[in-house]
RNA sequence: GCGCCCGUGGCUCAAUUGGAUAGAGCAUCAGACUUCGGAUCUGAGGGUUGCUGGUUCGAGUCCAGCCGGGCGCACCA
């Protein structure tokens, strides 16, 4: 509709030029065709005239008349065009337009949602803690964020690969050993030197504590690298649990180690070099700022010999575009911005199309309780975790709550919030319109009434001429370009409040109208297709979040 | 000090990427059906979008400078 839209002013355009009252041939690049947010002006609204004004040297209103005495009469599907607020050109489209859409979306298994073609792969690479502990909250919002992406690129028609990248080799993984087996010899009994910045959940003396009884005193002679690959064991089926509550699951896990052993470390820091980005200095190699584009130089190879965390990050986006993705989804906190900046910088530098790689950045959880701030300390055991928050407040408010703001602004989750099963929790408001239309086929279904078959057509719908319905409908249709904007932006938000907004319309319509025991069939039968619409769009839309579309609650 | 992100009713957040009278939810107040589950709906009050300039037909959105908050500025990952 868009398109024909387009192509009408388009023509009206074309024909004041001829009549010689208008001197721009071209349909301008910044004019723009979209739904208005007020209701009131239309349900197209486009700006053409705004953006002539001033090469036609005239006021946007003059401009708009022009041009609106040379679009077609209204009929069919335009109703009325009118010329409104500093020159809009109002599109207001009959109601057998959205009759037709309607009925289109009751037989189209996509909703109306566009598949891309071609198809692009992606990939989306997202939780990538390290196997030190168990997930956290951060993680958390790193999680759902990332799957739910996927899912919405999935939606579109993207091939999406999910992947974990991880370390267990580095400092980290050493002091993890050291300190599982300080608290083995304490289990032991013996006398143990814990790391002075050891990891100190409870969860490490509870390994130390499982191979003091597997093993009885045989570790404590002699070095032995149990400890750590214990904790790793221990640690990775830990996490791998809370993500299968939360429906999240991986296609590849990425072992840091691989890019060592397969020499692409080495490799990507002597093409570095041989570019001229690279300075020996003070012991240590240096990534040169200014040859890349950067404020400072950073430490590529430490004096010790071992390379710093960006070396094999480098190679390891090297290694992701090898592989043949159009695009790469990088999932971070905020605390990584620089960080993906420099690889960036880094893979420009080596002549890689950089611009693949699509960092989806998030700000950071704080979780409140009755308006109080809940501490969470890493260092002290005091911290609470993904886990916990599962157990406490459910799969689905955790992952709707995750969803709920824009990624890159600080999300504060209200866990007493989360939890009430009340109007005031947007997940149970939003799911309970999906379990109202359950509750109200089964109803109908016991006096006899059935929802039409598939493939009801518009002028069976006509019927449906309160405002409560055709704001529905109008609601519906929007649905495709919501999922096509989030997919785009890579944000998720967007379907989360559209789907808020869907079921506060269907809550009015249904508190508004009556179906049972409505004596005119032909209404009714329409109506059921409506609220069978909203309902598979609510389980569509619910699906992109992974969270639940209950048929009862 | 430098860089990045963010400042929107009392609170938590949106705003079709530069569009029209800045919208929701919570909270507050006032109401609705002899409940297709009231886990719902209607209405009201509440705003100089941190401040000051600038860009243009038009700015919450863009540019500059301040003020305030967060993150980063390791040879930690």
């Amino acid at each position: 509709m868009k398109a024909r839209t387009i192509a009408l002013l388009s023509d009206a355009l074309a024909r004041a030029v001829a009549d010689g009252l208008l001197v721009t041939a071209t349909y301008p690049l910044g004019a723009t065709l979209a739904t208005p947010r007020e209701r009131s002006h239309g349900d197209l609204a486009s700006n053409l005239a705004l953006v002539l004004a001033k090469s036609e040297k005239k006021s946007p209103r003059d401009v708009a008349a022009i041009l609106a005495a040379r679009l077609p009469k209204p009929g069919g599907d335009i109703e009325q065009i009118e010329v409104a607020g500093p020159g809009f050109l109002n599109i207001t489209l009959s109601s057998g337009f959205w009759y037709r859409q309607l009925a289109a979306f009751d037989v189209d298994p996509a909703l109306g949602i566009k598949q891309a073609d071609p198809g692009r792969r992606v990939q989306v690479e997202f939780v990538s803690a390290n196997p030190t502990g168990p997930l956290t909250v951060g993680h958390g919002r790193n999680a759902v964020l990332g799957d739910s992406v996927a899912r919405v690129l999935e939606a579109v028609g993207h091939a999406v690969e999910r992947e974990y990248y991880f370390n267990n080799a580095g400092r980290q993984m050493k002091v993890l050993g050291a300190s599982v087996e300080a608290r083995y010899r304490e289990a032991r009994g013996r006398e143990s030197a814990f790391p002075e910045d050891g990891y100190q959940g409870a969860y490490i003396t509870e390994i130390g504590r499982q191979l003091a009884e597997k093993h009885g005193d045989e570790l404590l002679e002699g070095v032995h690298s149990a400890f750590r690959d214990a904790a790793e064991v221990a640690i990775f089926a830990d996490i791998r649990t809370t993500l299968d509550r939360l429906a999240i699951g991986f296609d590849q896990y990425f072992n840091e180690d691989t890019l060592y052993s397969s020499g692409a470390v080495e490799q990507t820091l002597k093409d570095l070099e041989s570019l001229g980005l690279v300075e020996r200095r003070e012991g240590a190699v240096w990534l040169l700022g200014e040859r890349v584009g950067l404020a400072k130089d950073r430490v590529l190879v430490k004096s010790s010999g071992e390379p710093a965390y960006r070396l094999p990050d480098i190679a390891y986006h090297r290694n992701k575009i090898a592989r043949g993705y159009d695009e790469i989804v990088d999932v971070l906190g905020a605390d990584h911005i620089d960080e993906s900046r420099e690889v960036r910088a880094a893979l420009l530098a080596l002549g890689h199309p950089a611009d693949i790689v699509r960092p989806v950045i998030y700000q950071f959880v704080t979780l409140t309780r009755h308006g109080e701030q809940v501490k969470m300390s890493t260092r002290r055991a005091e911290y609470v975790t993904l886990d916990d928050l599962v157990e406490e407040v459910g799969v689905d408010a955790v992952r709707f709550f995750f969803l709920s703001r824009k990624s890159d602004t600080h999300l504060e989750f209200d866990l007493e919030l989360a939890k009430k099963q009340s109007t005031d929790n947007p997940v149970y408001y939003v799911q309970y319109a999906h379990a109202r239309i359950s509750n109200l086929n089964a109803r109908l279904k016991v006096e006899g009434v059935l929802p039409p078959e598939e493939g009801v057509s518009a002028s069976d719908l006509s019927v449906l001429v309160e405002p409560e319905e055709l704001e529905l409908i109008k609601s519906l249709v929007a649905y495709p370009q919501i999922v096509a904007g989030a997919a785009a932006e890579l944000e998720p938000h967007r379907v989360v409040f559209y789907l808020h907004e869907l079921a506060a319309t269907l809550h009015r319509f249904y508190n508004e109208h009556r179906l049972l025991g409505d004596e005119q069939a032909a209404r009714l039968r329409a109506r059921l297709v409506l609220l069978r619409v909203v309902q598979r769009v609510l389980r569509h839309g619910l699906g992109l979040l992974g969270v639940g579309a209950p048929e009862r609650m």
